[in-house]
DNA sequence: CTCTATTGATATGTATACTGATGATTAGTA
DNA sequence: TACTAATCATCAGTATACATATCAATAGAG
């Protein structure tokens, strides 16, 4: 009959919640108040300054549209700029302000926490088992997704 | 410097956003337009006839909030019905309508085509230990979230 | 039996997510 | 160079998700 406890989907959405309840508490326990988007897309950013959204959205696994969203919020707080660039006026170059770089700083011990708290459930070997046979099914479930990784390395 | 992509939560998130994509692409190549909440909501309510909203959303782990919208829908799609309880009015007891019911034995084969799509690109053992250590995780984890799975047995 | 605490459902507001469409701009081709 | 295709961003609409608050109704304590 197909319990639903049994379907992966299901399984992998109350993850899914899970991670996004704990990275909330983490952060908000250290006084901030960002969302996963958020800080992926601000991770993200520092690591490749001046890209467009486009480029952004497929480095972290987002929907355009959705990132459009993100940025407007990000931009709104103080955390990143965003300007015409020059030779393409389509596309918004983004960089991180002063504040967004500093955010970033001061958050790593929360975004630690949440992990840690994340995989507590699991003993060492079993989390590279895991983490191992996750990134094995997103690789090859990549192309399935209507905003699939793209930009090379990792 | 913590690259994204060594975070669970991360990971986690493109599989739950692959696998909603999946279950999409199936149902609709199936003739049908139901997400995965609205299909949770179903099969346990097949299971559990006339349970309130609470107890429905405890049993798939959703945010009432969340399911009084969900279930909403459903009703003015007819596939469940919605009747103040005797002895209680402040709870709605719901149950399958014909067509809930009907929805949910033609839908079958797209579920299961979604999950082996979703596992494809792990072998069987494999399969086997990533549900054993995701179901490890949800349990362990189950607490952290604020729409935490109640109601005994599975 | 009354007062209070709890509970089921809903309202409000914010933030993802995705589909389909559009406008602006650039690139590629004949 | 004129035309067409592709690309970046956004708008409109729908559906999750969750925090917080409120209303109606029930349960429990005294």
């Amino acid at each position: 009959m197909t319990q639903i406890y049994d379907l992966p989907g299901h399984q992998i959405r109350r993850l899914h919640q899970i991670s996004v309840a704990v990275f909330a508490a983490q952060t908000r326990a250290a006084g901030f108040d960002l969302t996963p988007v958020q800080y992926a897309a601000l991770a993200s950013l520092r690591d490749h300054p001046g890209i467009d959204q486009a480029t952004l959205a497929g480095l972290i696994a987002y929907d355009r549209v959705t990132i459009g969203g993100v940025v407007s919020r990000l931009e709104a707080r103080g955390y990143l700029q965003r300007k015409v660039r020059d030779g393409d006026r389509r596309a918004r170059s983004l960089t991180l302000t002063e504040r967004g770089e500093s955010l970033l700083a001061t958050i790593q011990p929360a975004v630690r926490a949440t992990q840690d708290q994340l995989m507590a459930g699991l003993a060492p070997d079993e989390r590279d088992a895991f983490m191992r046979l996750l990134a094995k099914l997103t690789e090859a479930g990549n192309h399935l997704s209507r905003a699939p990784f793209e930009g090379g390395e990792a």
